[in-house]
DNA sequence: CGGCAATTTGAGTAGCGTCAATTATGGTGG
DNA sequence: CCACCATAATTGACGCTACTCAAATTGCCG
């Protein structure tokens, strides 16, 4: 399942060329900036270069139960974060892609509450408890960075809420769709031409709907021109339209405009 | 709206007396226990004692979109963490309780990405991000029981999402239910006897449901001698059957039993 | 080329959101 | 202490959306 390469291996292929020289401002994706940086060679804090993973399509980083020994960033590829509810339905819970940490939840029961599975043929990172606690101390900046970056999948998190809690389906895949758009922007990547790398399945997992729900909405964005599809393929024409597509409608009495005097 | 305390201030009240010795483990509130350590004194590795803030209810700990001074450590009482969205409608992301840590979803960005809503008086403990990137170089333990809290808040956002997933808006009540039970339990307090700290629209917004519902549900697991009501005290009469009713209910063709042979 | 899975589309029904009205609760001031 | 108001919570009625079951189509990999 999972492939172990001797370590500060020159592995090709799987990762487009998006190692744009970032300036060192604070956020996107520092920490694997770091990471690459050491395994190239220029190690900073770090005492040994840090392990590479591969990880081919359909297998999984870290299982659901299992015991935490490491946890892992994205190097290249896209992963799925799921649990096996009790009725045996698969939930997604996130995804993650290049730059994001994997399994952190897991820390502080000592067991991996989620099961990373690879969407694509993938690379990651793995930094073992010891070597993390260890790392944190030495590289103030190395700690910030990994601070940042589950940081930013509590930010997720928030967002896919947000998705779930959109009264009409259409609204929750527009949300989506608009999430992923931002993503693939901070990525480097256009968007407006997205590639979804998960299947309609995930996607409706993730919004909590019916996965035919999740298509038949697909094709009403794109009878109205807002999208073109094509199976994971989707280009956004009509950004405005998708944003108001996006807005919700909850009725006015459960609106937030009540402003409650506090007491001085 | 926020009272400033001077600082190692004998605090009254506001906390029940639940300060339990519970060894030297790892997970459930160990952060906390060492700032209630450092605030009687014990300061162990921190230089000087912990600010502590009172918060009244329904005023705020930070503000969403405001700039990231620094996070905070709930000491007691409860909140909610919201969202605003663009219609006005105010999005329940999480709860957070004694231990939980507010605000860390900001640093990835540098503003927070959350309301902080007090649901009663409440008092919390201030780190600014100056201290706490010096703790964690410092204390290699507070750093573990930082992580530790953190990783709590996503294994909740993973729950969450479990809840807002289910089907029937009956199953994700009693979901939300459970959830609140091992909470309590895990605090040391009773499964069975629940004081909810938050309103019924509150609960309708974190499961993506109208506060209606919640309310017929209640209702219908009262009525069916799963549950006995009154207002925000809840108390769980047959657990079984709460369970039983936690079980979702999704088609057969959208279970995960299908099991794709990797290539090896 | 054949088979499996993914996706799409259709039809019917149950359940939830919306609007609306009533009751309960808690805090404030007379 | 009680009356009063605002907010929270409950219950009812109705329409519409999305889930379910079902079948057809496409796409993909061996």
């Amino acid at each position: 399942m999972i492939a172990l390469l001797p370590s500060p291996v020159a592995d090709v292929g799987c990762d487009p060329p998006i190692d744009s020289p970032s300036p060192s401002l604070t956020c996107p994706g520092e920490l694997l900036q770091r990471l690459r940086a050491a395994e190239s060679g220029r190690l900073g804090e770090l005492s040994v270069p840090p392990l590479v993973l591969r990880v081919a399509m359909g297998s999984v980083v870290h299982l659901e139960g299992a015991r935490v020994s490491s946890i892992h960033v994205v190097r290249s590829g896209a992963f799925k974060c799921v649990r096996m509810l009790e009725d045996g339905y698969e939930q997604v819970v996130s995804f993650a892609e290049r730059a994001d940490v994997l399994g952190f939840d897991g820390l502080c029961r000592g067991v991996h509450q989620t099961t990373a599975v690879a969407l694509e043929d993938s690379t990651v990172y793995g930094l073992s408890v010891h070597e993390v606690n260890g790392l944190l101390q030495t590289s103030p900046e190395l700690a910030r960075a990994l601070h940042s970056a589950v940081s930013r999948a509590l930010v997720d998190a928030a967002r896919i809420a947000d998705m779930m809690a959109a009264v009409a389906s259409e609204t929750r895949l527009a949300r989506f769709l608009v999430w992923c758009s931002d993503r693939a922007l901070e990525r480097g990547e256009s968007p407006r031409r997205l590639h979804l790398r998960m299947g309609r399945r995930d996607i409706a997992s993730l919004l909590g709907v019916a996965h035919e729900t999740v298509s038949r909405c697909f094709s009403l964005l794109a009878r109205d021109g807002v999208l073109q599809v094509e199976n994971r393929d989707v280009e956004i024409l009509d950004r405005a339209a998708l944003v108001a597509n996006s807005r919700g409608t909850r009725r006015n009495s459960d609106l937030a405009i009540r402003h409650r005097a506090a007491a001085a």
